[in-house]
Formats: structure tokens, C-alpha cells, sequence
DNA sequence: TAATATTGCATAGCATGCTATTCAAGTGGA
DNA sequence: TCCACTTGAATAGCATGCTATGCAATATTA
């Protein structure tokens, strides 16, 4: 008995994801950021000003990675980092003037990946397709 | 107008996939390989004594990143290299005892995590969910 | 208040993936 | 036969992600 590839969701997943992560790394490149910044970028494009702690609560990602992105993003001119005024072990995540003018492009590229990826999808099934990774998540989550 | 992160399939391709590979990694680490593996393994499980480039050729995974796998595979005792007869220039790749004989207990480990996974779907939307990602995955193949 | 615990962030070390490049070995043609 | 092209694989360099740890600053508690 052989291990069907394609009949794997993990496997398949794992091929979606790189292929989603590739047409979306060719689509931002110009606007000088990468994939793995848009988290951190969409929470601060809402509201920076805020913490690594506080960042990292909004998103499901490790507090280690995060820390990893951010110094690449401010070696990149996304953001930059001040002192808290109340708190010496902490410090206040803050756009440039860059990051906050790529913003709409940035959104629309990642618009753009989403309506390629699901045009072969109906929206009934788009809306099915987003609900059964919704359930995945949680089935996921669930310990054990 | 903020970017709506759940409803952006992208991103939760992102999630999923992070996801899956932690729980495999979770369950096959006592075997001693890890989810990165897998592709290399399953196609050498079925077929081994091969060159590099054939292994490529029937995965999804650029060349490089599979000369580094296998690489680490070697280190960990899980294949072997051997001057190909004919072409010194390819090796043909052999699995080792140790790498076959935990081929049972990774194919369940996998089944196990999708089984998880989709354990809150139905028969019928597990199956529309596989064909919706097949179609992702052409749509996402397509040039532009 | 001194000792202890917690917390915020950085770092180390690793795996997985990619693109681009190198390098040796084969191949084909002039 | 020699030169150029191709090809199989390794390497360099980077991003993204994780766990585990370190470290300094803050908070708690005896």
C-alpha cells in the first residue's frame, strides 16, 4: 500500500502554501518587503505604536520569529523602534513613512494572489473553501 | 478599509500549513526524521536506487532544496549515496534499513494528522476540500 | 528590602524553502 | 581532438519558522 501524495491535505496544503508564498513574494519584491513581514505589517498598518508583545498577541506566530522579522524590517526601513516610556525591557514598534506609503499596493497584491488562487472557485465555493480550513484550524488546534 | 486576515485564503493557507507541520513533526520525531523529509521519503519508500535528479523530478520541490535534505538524511542515517555506474557525475540514492523499517509507523503518523485534521468534515466536504485545493493549485500554477 | 519569580525581548541553533551560482563530468559539433 | 554547451549536483546566501535559552528589567513575596 502506497501513500497517496495528492490525496494528503497536509501534503497538499504544504504545496499550496509554497505556491501561495511564491506568487506573492514576485508581486510585493517591488514594493521592497517580502511575505513573512505582511503580519506584522497589517497589524501595524491598523495600529503601530505598540509593543513586540502586544504585536505578537494579535498574531499566531512565536514571539522569536517576530523578533527575527522586526530586525529585518527595520534594517529595511519598515519600522522603527523606541523606548517605552514606562517600561525599560520594552519598546514601541513604529512605521516609516515607507511602510505606510506601500500600504494600499501591498493589499492588493496580496487581493490580487487570493482572486488568482480561487479563480477556478465559485463563490459559494470560496466561502465552503475558507470554512473547511476554518474547521482544519480548529481541528488542529484541538491538543492530542 | 483594513485587510480582513481571516478571510484571506492566503493566509490561512499560511496558518494551515504551519500547523499540519507541527503536529507531523510532533508525531514523527521518535522515528527520527521530520515532516521535510516526508516527500524524499515517501518517493524512496516506493523507489529507491535512484539518481537525484529523478527524485526531483517527481516531486514539487526545487533541486537545491532536496540535495540539502538529502544531505541531512545522510547525516541522520537515513540514506545512503552510491557512485552511479554509468554517469560519475550522478549518485544513485539508497534507503537504509533504519529508513525502511519506520515506513509503516510514518505512514500512519501522517494518516493520523490528516486524519486530525479533517476530523470536522464529513466524507463529502473532505473531498470537495481536496478538489477545491487541486483547483488552488492549478490556478496558482498558471502563468501572471 | 532582599531574594525570587516573571516578563519582554534577543540570540542560538536548527529545518525547510527559494534563487543564483559554481563545478565537474558528459556530449556534440567543427 | 578540442572547444563549447549541457547537465547533475553542491554550495552560497537569504527568508521564514520553530524550540530552547539567555539576560536584563520589573514585579512579587517572604
Amino acid at each position: 500500500m502506497t501513500f497517496k501524495k495528492d490525496e494528503s491535505a497536509g501534503y497538499v496544503v504544504n504545496r499550496i502554501a509554497r505556491l501561495f508564498a511564491r506568487s506573492l513574494h514576485e508581486r510585493v519584491a517591488p514594493l521592497g518587503i517580502v511575505p513573512g513581514q505582511f503580519p506584522a505589517l497589517l497589524s501595524l498598518w491598523e495600529s503601530d505604536g505598540v509593543t513586540q508583545k502586544e504585536l505578537v498577541s494579535g498574531l499566531d506566530i512565536e514571539q522569536a520569529t517576530i523578533a527575527n522579522t522586526l530586525t529585518r524590517m527595520e534594517r529595511d526601513g519598515l519600522i522603527r523602534r523606541t523606548k517605552h516610556p514606562s517600561d525599560a525591557r520594552a519598546q514601541q514598534i513604529w512605521l516609516t513613512p515607507k511602510a505606510r506609503k506601500i500600504r494600499d499596493e501591498a493589499y492588493a497584491a496580496a487581493d490580487e494572489v487570493n482572486a488568482k488562487a480561487l479563480s477556478g472557485l465559485d463563490e459559494r465555493e470560496r466561502a465552503q473553501f475558507l470554512d473547511y480550513m476554518n474547521r482544519v484550524i480548529t481541528a488542529l488546534h484541538s491538543s492530542g
